[in-house]
DNA sequence: ACAGAGATCATCT
DNA sequence: GATGATCTCTGTG
């Protein structure tokens, strides 16, 4: 029943976050939506970039709970991750616009909104506007996150895109929702 | 529907 | 020199 975001508990392990996250709201500078797919990666996970310890890129991910982690990732997208515990962060992958949807469009370089919008990790980060200057901010000033309202049906499934680790299933998504970046396989 | 390639660059080996 | 927590476009079935 709260909407304070300051009522957002990321002081947990970092699975259960990730969890908690589907359903959420979240507004980047006024424009947003439902979160309906995040990863989780954890402190002593090798497919994580905390796994090394920490490194000039990784660093806000050593920050405290609710600290925001911004990457380029393959020199050209940037990926936007809230930190839990220092060294674990949950990868937002994928929402469902519901405001500011004409801006985001325009960034997407969109006529108009599309399913593609935020679906996705790289498209959720231009589409919301979320930059390298975001990188180590935290979490209730221009970037907002409120609690889900309702209890979300989730799936499960292995991670996208990544090499080590490849059978932990840290993906999450809202079942049935459209605007996955990709479908959860069938178990 | 699915497969492959190219873009593009900071970080790491 | 290789590797990505990706996306888009193109070719094929």
């Amino acid at each position: 029943m709260s909407t304070d975001p300051a009522a957002f508990n990321f002081d947990t392990d970092i699975v259960s976050l990730a969890r908690r996250l589907i359903g959420a709201r979240l507004l980047v500078r006024g424009s947003g939506g439902t979160v309906i797919e995040t990863e989780a990666y954890g402190r002593d996970d090798p497919a994580s970039h905390s796994f090394r310890g920490m490194t000039p890129r990784n660093r806000a991910m050593f920050g405290p709970p609710g600290t925001v982690y911004v990457y380029l990732s393959y020199g050209m997208h940037l990926c936007l991750n809230i930190v839990g515990l220092p060294g674990e962060a949950v990868l937002i992958r994928a929402l469902l616009p519901d405001t500011g949807v004409e801006e985001m469009a325009l960034r997407r370089e969109l006529e108009q909104s599309h399913p593609t919008l935020a679906s996705g990790p790289g498209r959720l980060a231009k589409a919301l506007g979320v930059t390298l200057a975001d990188n180590g901010t935290m979490v209730g000033n221009d970037i907002a996150l409120c609690l889900p309202t309702i209890q979300a049906e989730i799936m499960t499934g292995p991670r996208i895109g990544i090499s080590r680790a490849v059978d932990l299933p840290w993906r999450f998504g809202l079942s049935g929702s459209r605007g996955l970046s990709r479908p959860f396989p069938k178990r």
